[in-house]
DNA sequence: GCACGCATGTAATTGGTTACATGATTGG
DNA sequence: CCAATCATGTAACCAATTACATGCGTGC
């Protein structure tokens, strides 16, 4: 049994060969991991033949291991697959601050929704970058990009339904401060 | 400088006085956290003076220790309000795993859809009936349940949001396994 | 000259989970 | 009798972040 960041890195090299930085950069979208904590995992998984990998050189860039995924880690990830999904773990700083508007007023309160919202639109923009990038012919099962297709797809409703919210918030902010501030 | 977990229970006590036992209960909807990390946070808070306990003895119940917040817990709920929200951390096992559909066939995949679905609908049926708990004149800025009126709210809407999701992902593993298996 | 991207790694620390430990009361 | 709720705590472990460390090439 293996946690789920190395299932979710396997499940990366199953598509393709990726060396471990590039690895860091395709999970970031669904599964936040520093490099620093993906080389160690790698080096693990490599010392228990779930990977295996291959120094390449380049020029102009430094050196790179390109891993590619054994029969092992192949059905280490269909045993996985098999099990029913864990659930999302959501921990969101602004629900805790929330929790303390009625101590506060309106400025201290409704900058923090604007930022959230900002934060939602430059991910909804990255999302949709990336959507863009995968042709009407890959959005269907058996593509290798259909679990990007439908996790983008998700990612941008949901970081809309998230603007909306906070429309709906600040909107109430407006509201409730007329009747409190009339001085 | 707390974590955030911390300003998480400075706010909650910023509301009213609660035991630790009671402030894991509520703090379980928006940040997830095991007794055994908030009973030791509790008592570092209390050696650095952002919260005093006391000892309440109960018939038929343990005693308990009921937290209260001091002056210098408020003064750092209200500076910790001044800063931009940190980003929301998302992690969601499905969404590994969704990257490994095209591995598979419909019969490993839906399951996984269907799981989720259920825990969302169990979760709404929770946030649903503490949303009740909350009566119309309680719902606006002032009140100390404005935090989880709006919050409830949103996370309603979100697991709303992630069924259709869920629906739109089964009909579409339905629909291309039709093409794909006619023998 | 400096920041940034590529590329890899380790060390120290903090955050979070699981397991161990205790004990009373209530309801099935 | 067993499980669940209330109530608190510690110990061991795993997960994750931050900081330290190196080095080349490109573009400003």
């Amino acid at each position: 049994m293996l946690n789920t960041l190395s299932y979710g890195l396997l499940g990366l090299l199953a598509k393709e060969p990726c060396s471990g930085y590039d690895l860091m950069l395709r999970i970031q979208p669904f599964w936040q991991a520093k490099h620093s904590q993906i080389y160690p995992l790698l080096a693990k998984l490599e010392r228990e033949n779930y990977v295996q990998y291959e120094r390449i050189e380049q020029r102009d860039k430094p050196d790179k291991k390109v891993y590619t995924i054994t029969d092992v880690g192949r059905e280490a990830v269909m045993e996985w697959l098999g099990e029913p999904p864990a659930e999302t773990a959501f921990r969101d700083e602004l629900s805790l601050k929330a929790n303390c508007i009625w101590m506060t007023d309106r400025n201290t309160a409704a900058p923090l929704f604007l930022a959230r919202m900002k934060q939602l639109e430059t991910k909804i923009a990255y999302y949709e970058k990336l959507l863009t990038r995968i042709p009407e012919e890959e959005r269907h099962i058996r593509s290798k990009h259909f679990g990007d297709y439908i996790l983008l797809n998700r990612a941008v409703s949901l970081a809309e339904g998230q603007i909306e919210w906070c429309n709906w918030v600040i909107q109430m902010l407006e509201d409730g401060q007329d009747v409190l501030t009339s001085d």
